[in-house]
DNA sequence: GGAGAACTGTCAACTACTTGACACAACGCG
DNA sequence: CGCGTTGTGTCAAGTAGTTGACAGTTCTCC
């Protein structure tokens, strides 16, 4: 919590292999704030004026529809930043933030950031890749939703939070989300994916609790990815 | 068709507003490449060690399935260009490139891109902004899949790929796209795209032809989009 | 420690898309 | 010109999701 400011950028994944230089300037523009469980950060449609890095806490990223439907697009954790796209070109914010737990986060403002970006190439490059990145992401998403069936979606959706949220005990990781939550990450009603869930449980792959799943047979989903088309 | 490597450069979106100095040497770097109608450019997979221009044709924008099923991305035209997120991180193409007519095309090797953006901050600053553009593009299509009907996903790509590559004739906007490729779109079965269009047609808003779809009535398709959730 | 909130598990009725099949129309190419 | 190919329009059967309802369980926090 005393950290300095540019010890926290040096934790962020954009920033940590920018020249001291840059990080240094960066740091002397960033302000910090602090966000209590269950505000909200930013919404969608939003004049996108800063670019955000998570220091501690936990984001939820969301796109909602005008009538209440709500899509979740990502979680973040800390050393995650978010936000770019808006800051970079200026336009409304595609999506809300909302902080899942008491969270700190430094906020760099677009006029700042577009001014160092015009001083120091590497921090372009590095956002450039980090666009890639997101790019390569969100069109695995898309391929996601044509490709695969619902189980298939929520088969690998499981593995993947697994993998970026989980949490390894004895060798089995278990993952803290409710049904209801993993129906908004793959667009799809809550008791379909219970349904899919018992399933799997009958079978030994996962075991079920109060928002929690522990994935007790990976290879068991993976099988699920294979099959079908 | 003889037009200097500059003038051709500086007909794409991308290249356009750069200085002159740096026109000219990627001018001197990009090579020319023609793809006869029907051909492969790039595939799914590929090293993606290229950035490619549109200078005449059309090209389309597929991902596969190992299984061979297909959803089709996006049409590009002249002026457009692509393979940039491979380009710029080095690793597999995400999708395929094919032309769907004879096509032109310029391409500018990997090496040559990279050390122009490090010697160039604007070159760097408008493949920024070219990728917030794709990431903002994506990401509406991620919400359309969750957000919308099949109807509303068919009356919203209708209008899009009219509104970008429509022809106006007596102020009524035809496509010319068969019902599979329509279907390829937006993931469904090409029988339910005709069930919607066939219904559409009753009502007047719209008329069919082979591989020819007419916006007789734009704003009852809009209508379509406001509705439900 | 007790009340309310949040989450799970399950059912039944309904809706919408998929798949496969087939007839017919239009185009295009030798 | 006529034949093969490509695209349209439609049907019927099967499948997989949605919606709404409700009982039971576990957590939270006052």
């Amino acid at each position: 919590m005393t950290l300095t400011a540019r010890a926290v950028l040096k934790a962020n994944r954009l920033f940590r292999d920018l020249p001291d230089a840059t990080v240094d300037k960066l740091a002397s523009l960033a302000v910090r704030r602090s966000v209590k469980r269950g505000n909200r950060i930013f919404a969608q449609g939003d004049p996108g004026d800063s670019l955000l890095g998570l220091i501690a806490g936990q984001v939820r990223i969301t796109a909602t529809t005008p009538g209440g439907k709500e899509v979740f697009l990502n979680i973040m954790e800390p050393g995650d930043s978010f936000g770019e796209i808006a800051v970079l070109d200026g336009n409304a914010r595609t999506a809300s933030a909302d902080a899942l737990l008491d969270s700190e986060l430094f906020v760099v403002r677009r006029r700042d950031l577009l001014a160092l970006i015009e001083r120091d190439g590497q921090l372009a490059t590095q956002l450039l890749a980090l666009l890639c990145q997101r790019l390569r992401w969100t069109s695995e998403l898309i391929e996601e939703a044509a490709f695969l069936t619902v189980p298939g979606r929520l088969a690998r959706r499981l593995l993947k939070l697994a993998d970026e949220h989980g949490r390894t005990v004895d060798g089995v990781v278990t993952l803290q989300i409710s049904q209801a939550d993993l129906a908004g990450f793959i667009s799809v009603s809550r008791q379909i994916v219970n349904q899919h869930l018992q399933a799997w449980r009958r079978r030994g792959w996962i075991d079920l609790g109060r928002s929690r799943i522990m994935l007790l047979d990976p290879a068991g989903l993976r099988r699920v990815l294979e099959q079908p088309d």
